[in-house]
DNA sequence: GGCATCGGTTCAAATAATGAACCGATGAGT
DNA sequence: ACTCATCGGTTCATTATTTGAACCGATGCC
């Protein structure tokens, strides 16, 4: 009996090891389907039938059927005229929602707004979401030599002060995953060796801010806080970009603690619990 | 020569019905996953497994699946305290590249903001997705007493100027789908006789509006038109609702034109081509 | 203690996804 | 005008997937 009993146990928590490791059993169709939203992009909005199953991996006659499902729902529309499949409205319906519930905008925007006033420079926060950070909210500076920034692009997350600072603090299979794919080397400054990533993470981890010069656009500083979930895992982060020749030691030295607070109060808006001794965490509670 | 085009032209369009119609062939599993998020709202932003299991009538273990597929690609996030299910922020994502494409939201708010300052009554507009109306847009009136809505609720096809207004432009099988369900009777005046709805729809499409005197709300009255795409279908509507202690006929007459021109300019803004003799388009130019 | 319900997991049985080959249309090159 | 390549879309036999009843441990309510 107790030998049945235990051997059971040793199987089951093999068993959940695998699956949560893995992200393993998690109903492949639909996360082969949703998987083809995350091709388009602002730089790629539309995307022909053919194109998408190239990208994919996929058979035509598959992707249009995955296409079909999520043009039944609103995730994508296609075009009339040209054929071709774009994201479709029904985001929208379900964003508000989830902005109705959990206000991540409108809260952010002002606390940005605040952010850039401070210091002016161009301040951002992204989340994490389907394997890259998603910049969601953007103060651009007002001084005439600012750092513009795309909206809604995909950040990697090895090569900008946000995505490090975000690593530092995200969930262990997070930055696995990010670290099993090749680092590409976006300047001559960009991280490319996953050694060193992980010393770099560290010292973050301790630091509790990042700091990025010229690794992914050269004459470009950003400095990044962690922006932290109710499970004390990193969601996202929020950063300021400065151009390199106004990023002087005291003026960085003079930023940090606007950003590290502007984190903290946006950790706070999402919803986690502002005090620092309640369950005994797994996530950044060793700094 | 004319007469095979005809034929070719009358084979396509059956195809591309009977293709649309059944919205038969289209990956179930990713249909019915996405199918659960049709389930939040702002009246019920947080569902749990158990429950979510029975409002969508598949088994604990298939719903769990499709979560977590959901939440791979962040569609939703499970709170780490109350294990419930709420939508995610990857939809933020999504909804900003959607944004940056086609900026309805953004070129939306003024126009409805023009349209209720210049009638003073409360003004919206939905977006169709996933099988109803949904509010993408809203301008509450100043005045005291006024219309409230709530935003990105779901907005009932057959009780509202809204939904009339859309219905009568629509295409046919979404108007059939709609048709096919019983017709849920809000108010006394609600239309719930099919044959009825049908001349009632007939009627609007040859007035090009819908006016709706507390057919969904008492004393509410609803003054709506379509929104048109590209393919010169309905793809939502602009709407005043305005309280019906304020709505004499001269009234209604004179927020007539001036909901008309608001939809008139979405339609334009939302990339439908102005020019009435484009292509030979099955929509509404037979009207 | 007893009972109900919660979130989550398992494995055989049932159902669904898949892709090579194919179609008609379109457009560039000659 | 003819080829050639590629487009979006469809079909059907083969295959891998999804599915749900029964189950577990934990929690909350008499």
């Amino acid at each position: 009996m107790l030998a049945n009993m235990s051997a059971q146990v040793k199987n089951d928590s093999l068993n959940k090891l695998a699956n949560q490791a893995g992200s393993g059993q998690a109903m492949q169709t639909v996360d082969k389907a949703l998987g083809l939203l995350g091709f388009f992009s602002e730089a790629r909005p539309e995307i022909g039938l053919s194109e998408i199953a190239r990208l994919s991996g996929f058979n035509k006659a598959t992707a249009r059927r995955f296409l079909l499902a999520l043009e039944k729902h609103g995730f994508v529309e296609q075009d009339a005229r040209t054929r071709a499949y774009r994201l479709g409205p029904g985001l929208l319906r379900l964003a508000r929602v989830r902005e109705a519930v959990s206000p991540v905008q409108t809260v952010v925007q002002p606390i940005l707004e605040g952010l850039m006033s401070r210091i002016g420079e161009t301040a951002h926060f992204s989340l994490y979401a389907g394997g890259s950070l998603a910049t969601i909210g953007l103060v651009e500076s007002t001084k005439s030599n600012r750092v513009m920034l795309e909206r809604g692009e995909a950040i990697p997350l090895h090569a900008t002060a946000s995505g490090i600072a975000f690593m530092a603090f995200a969930r262990p299979e997070i930055v696995n995953s990010a670290m099993g794919k090749t680092l590409t080397e976006h300047t001559a400054h960009t991280t490319t060796d996953k050694q060193e990533l992980r010393k770099l993470l560290q010292q973050v981890r301790l630091a509790g801010i990042a700091v990025a010069k010229g690794t992914y656009e050269e004459g470009v500083c950003g400095i990044a806080a962690p922006v932290i979930g109710q499970d004390r895992f990193a969601r996202g982060a929020v950063a300021v970009a400065a151009p390199l020749s106004r990023a002087r030691r005291n003026v960085i030295a003079a930023i940090q603690p606007e950003v590290r607070r502007a984190a903290a109060e946006i950790s706070i808006a999402m919803g986690v619990d502002p005090d620092p001794c309640s369950t005994g965490t797994p996530g950044a509670a060793a700094a």
